[in-house]
This record gives structure tokens, C-alpha cells and sequence, in this order.
DNA sequence: CTGAAAGCGCTAACAC
DNA sequence: GTGTTAGCGCTTTCAG
């Protein structure tokens, strides 16, 4: 068995407590005790329980991270950026996937409670319905990608993002612009939204409006076909598509181009996420980048302080900007 | 404060070893006890705490999971199912960046071990160098996508991929083939080898090899330039490329377009690992498919056989297979 | 079948 | 300054 801290004290001829005292650097220990307790330490190569330690009362330095997928992209960079921050200030992080089942995040959120988790960063299934379940649980919670009221959020306006994008298409010269993706779903429904009223505030046309699922499990197909039909059915005007997410804007281009499309040349297309898909597309794609980085680092700070002072639920809103790429800067207009 | 096995115990008039009998389905308890007990249990909104469990004796039920970066689809592909597999089978997972990093590394299985962590599924930062920190922390591991002697390993052969690769673009007619990539560390040296053993020994051209790292934080624009520099120092005689990987594959698709290069029409190209890159790059990109949900899922199964039984380090080398896409199938033979 | 008692390894008052 | 004493909440012998 592995050294406990009751042989260090044995060795160092001292109680527990002290041992424990230098340990987490109590001031009131003489330099020659400490020197000859931290010798021992060393010694027996003593390494802390860190469930003894929280069980006695303190911290796990755990928190929970629920995203509906791990493996898209846009979540996963916002995992990286959450796991980087966590680390640096001494926290692990326990990733869990709800699938967007409000069932499994109800189990999950169960188990993060059983856990003693110290809080939790979460992407909650539904805006509406998941609160109860998360008010239940009774943890610090930082909510992300999402604005939600009651909780700390971190998020970005898709509102305003739809509105940036449409200032991009009609700096780069388009008037007849496009839109694929859903029009309903909540968040969705406010990049749409952004987009159309800035447009139609500026006397652009908003000419074809393809409407699509948002894509699950990274299968987008049905976009490609629904492009297509729409094609055959209505015909293309646009000069530019807007899409709701990468994944869609790259399904959406490889429709296009299956219809005899150049692109950028014929019509251009830009997503939103900007994602590693967007940075490694054929032409590489223009895209709304949320700043994962930011939101990961920011959602860690909000939960810390959160966890340490139980600090007011607050919202923070921060900015999006476009990344124009070749997929719309290189349309060559008409005129 | 949420109720404890005491307070259960208080109230059903037993003691607090009868209601941990109940609560883990110990047979010895009356059915009469059973439901007294159960019926404060529901009461009470009793829930076990985790760490108190854990520190009596038993596991965690922890498993770590360390990666060198997990945005990169590939690993997050693997982190999702072994999060999938392991919380199927009861276990959470505390998911650890190593950023290819030794220290960070060896800093990361400390803290795993002192959480008590039940066992660790990792990608190795070298297969050389790891070993040794990992072999120090004594806890069971189980190696994914790299071969480790002497640890339960799962993965492919790098080598017979390149094989597979090889044969695939015999099939489809190539003649003079091309490489890009690294050439020298260890798993892509090993898929070039079997890419260029194949090749030769079936009198097939190797003509033209562009030597580039592998990439890193998900920035592969070394390639683009590489491929570059080459096309203007050699020329590029190649019908067909296979690259390292999917990243590489996509930048060097797009240097190849970005020379008046048309794909597949001109030059083929595939990549590996088939992640979502392959699946929405334009043209789709072919690819070689690890079994990336196999891999999580076999690995979680040969850990928790590990950590059950204390198995023997066995070696678990999974099939991959060609996924063909457009960028090597629609190419035109010149003949 | 059930209870009493002894820990798991550590922290944190409270004394001295 | 340092030791003593209680726990944290649960599991698990060992008796009865």
C-alpha cells in the first residue's frame, strides 16, 4: 500500500494534524519541523488521498461538463478550452454527454450531484425544459452556448451574429441573398432572424429560404437533399446562401456544386461556428466564429467564482465577428 | 443538508448497516426490513455520497481518459464512445489533455492516481518515453491507438492500412502514386512503410513524396506550403496522393487546387482516419477508416477486465478498411 | 437476519 | 507550535 499520512507522521515522530499542516502550508509550523516532515514526505514518497480530503469536508475539485455531443466540433473545442482552464486552476473535469435526452441529463445531473461535484458547465438540452432539472440539483452552474435565464450563461447574440453576417454579404457587394437551415428552433430562429431583418432593413432581397433540420450526430444529408429539391422545385436565385452551422454549409456546397455550381464564383455560401470545417473546406468557407476559446475560459471563471463566493446569476453576452474566407470573398459579382 | 444513510437508519428504526445492506441488494435482509428501509430512502430523497462510498473501500468508479488534444476529431470521435461505453457500464470519465506533452503528462497520472482513479485509457505522448510514468503509477491502463508492449494496447496497424491504402488505388488504376506526410515518427512512418512495401512489391511508381510533420493543434498549414515548395522544385508527376492523414489530405488538396490542379480529375487524393473532415471535405475525401467507435468501446471492455480480473497485457489489433469517396474514385484515367 | 464497532485517510476545532 | 479529538458517510467484519 502506498504511504498514508499517518506513517509520514509515525516516521517524523509528529501528530497527523501537523503532517497535514505542512502540508497545505499552515503558518504556524517551525521551518525545522516542517523541513522534517516534508523529508519524510519525500521519503515514503507520500502522496495525498484526494477522496479522504474531500470527504473530510472540502472540495473535489471536480466539475461536470454536459454537452449533447462531444464529438461535433464547435463542442469539442469548447471542451478543450474548458479542460485547459480547469486544469490551470487545479480542477478535473468530468465530460458527460446527454445526447440531448432530458432523460440522460437528468441521470447525469444526479450523478455529478452524488459525486460532489464542486459545480458544473453545462449546454442544457432544452432552454424550457431543462431548468427544473438543473434548479433541482442544487450546484453552481454555468450555462453555455445558451442564454438562460435564472443561471449564469455565457453565449454569444445569434441574433446579432445572423445581423454581422448579413453587414458581410452586403459589404461584399450581394443583393440577393439566401438562407438554409432550421427557422424554428430556438436558436436557429434568432440567426435567421438577425440575418433577415438586417437585410430587409437594407432593402436586400432575401429571395430562397431552404429549410433544414439542425444537424444531429454530425449527419447532415438531409440538407444535400433538401437543397436539391428546392432547386428543382423553385430554382435558385441567390447569389449567396447563409447557413445555420458548418456542417450544413458544407452539405449545402456540396449540393451546389453536384447542380453545376461554382463556388464561389456562381453562389457563395458561408456557415457559422467556424469550426475546423470551415478552415479545411473546398473553397475554404466564411464563417461566424463564436470564440470557443473564450467561452470555455470565460464559463470556468463564472463557475469558480460561482463555486467560491456564490456570486448573483449574471449573463454575459460576448462577440461574435465574421471570418471571411475564400467560399465568400472570392464571388466575382455580376455587375 | 441532504439526507444521510444515518438519518434513513434513524427513521426506518435499523441500523446503518442494514440500510447499506438494502442499498446494495445484499440478500440477507427481510423483504419486510427491505421495504420499511426503501419506503424512508424515497422519503427522505436519500442519495449515496459517492465519495464516502469510495473512500470505505471501494473504487471510484473514475476512469481517466488522457489525450494529446481533444478537438481533434479523430480523438473526440474516441472520447464519445468510450464516454458512451463507459457510462453504460456505471463509470464517469475525467478527461485529461496531455498536449503531447511528457511533463504534463506524467503530471496528469498523479493526479489521477491520487483521485483514485479506477484505471486510465490513454493515447501515450511517445510510446518510447511514456512507459516508464506510466508503469510508476500502478494503476491499471489500457493504451488506445498506439501499439505498447507490455500494456493492454488497442489499435490498428498503421502498416497494413497503408497496405489497404495502396491496394485501393491499384484498384482503381493509379499507376504513379504520391505520399505526403511524415516520414520518420514512428505510427505514420509505419503507414508509409506498408503504403510504399505494397507498392513496390507490385511494380507500381513512387514518384513523388513530400515530407511534412504531423500536424498539431489542428494547424496543418506547413503542408500547404510544403506541398508548394515541391510542386516548384520538382514538378509533381503523381496521379494520386495518399496523406497521413485527414488534415494533411485537406491542405494538400487545397495547394493542389490552389496549382490549377482539378480533383479527383487531375490529381487523386486520400487522407486517414476518416473523421468528419473526410465526410464534408469537397471533393469527399477518401479515407482510411479506424474503427474509432470500436476502439472506445474495446477499450473500456479491456480496462474494466483489467481492473475486475487484473488480466494480462494482451495486444488488440483491429481491422481498418478504405472508405472510397469521390476524391479517388471519379478520377479519369488517362488512358 | 441484524446490530455494534472498527475503520477508509484526512481536516479542523479545541486544548495545552 | 503541536497534539488530541471528533468527525466526513459509508462498508464490512464479527457477534449475536
Amino acid at each position: 500500500m502506498a504511504a498514508s499520512m499517518q506513517d509520514v507522521a509515525e516516521k517524523a515522530g509528529v501528530s497527523r494534524a501537523t503532517v497535514s499542516r505542512v502540508l497545505s502550508n499552515h503558518p504556524s509550523v517551525t521551518a525545522s519541523t516542517r523541513k522534517n516532515v516534508l523529508n519524510w514526505v519525500e521519503k515514503l514518497g507520500y502522496e495525498p488521498n484526494l477522496i479522504a480530503q474531500s470527504l473530510a469536508g472540502n472540495s473535489t475539485n471536480l466539475i461536470g461538463v454536459m454537452v449533447p455531443e462531444i464529438a461535433y466540433p464547435f463542442f469539442s473545442e469548447i471542451i478543450e478550452a474548458i479542460e485547459n482552464q480547469a486544469f490551470y486552476e487545479g480542477y478535473n473535469v468530468i465530460i458527460c454527454n446527454t445526447r440531448r435526452s432530458l432523460e440522460k441529463e437528468r441521470n447525469i445531473l444526479t450523478e455529478l450531484k452524488q459525486r460532489k461535484a464542486d459545480g458544473i458547465i453545462a449546454v442544457p438540452v432544452s432552454v424550457e425544459q431543462s431548468v427544473s432539472s438543473f434548479k433541482r440539483v442544487k450546484l453552481p452552474v454555468t450555462m453555455i452556448t445558451k442564454r438562460v435565464e435564472g443561471f449564469h450563461s455565457v453565449f454569444i447574440s445569434h441574433y446579432d451574429g445572423g445581423v454581422q453576417m448579413a453587414k458581410h454579404f452586403l459589404n461584399v457587394g450581394f443583393r440577393r441573398m439566401g438562407y438554409i437551415g432550421p427557422v424554428s428552433s430556438s436558436t436557429s430562429a434568432r440567426k435567421y432572424a438577425g440575418y433577415r431583418d438586417h437585410l430587409l432593413t437594407n432593402r436586400a432581397e432575401l429571395v430562397d429560404i431552404i429549410e433544414c433540420d439542425p444537424p444531429e450526430n454530425m449527419n447532415a444529408t438531409q440538407v444535400y437533399e433538401n437543397v436539391k429539391k428546392y432547386a428543382a422545385v423553385h430554382g435558385i436565385r441567390s447569389e449567396v446562401f447563409f447557413a445555420n452551422d458548418d456542417i450544413t454549409a458544407c452539405e449545402a456546397m456540396a449540393a451546389l456544386m453536384d447542380l453545376g455550381y461554382s463556388i464561389p464564383g456562381d453562389i457563395a455560401v458561408a456557415g457559422f461556428d467556424n469550426s475546423l470545417l470551415a478552415k479545411e473546406a473546398t473553397p475554404k468557407l466564411t464563417s461566424l466564429a463564436q470564440p470557443l476559446e473564450e467561452i470555455g475560459k470565460k464559463a470556468v471563471e463564472v463557475l469558480l467564482g460561482q463555486i467560491r463566493q456564490n456570486t448573483d446569476p449574471q449573463l454575459y453576452e460576448l462577440e461574435t465577428r465574421v471570418v471571411a474566407r475564400a467560399s465568400t470573398v472570392n464571388w466575382k459579382s455580376p455587375l
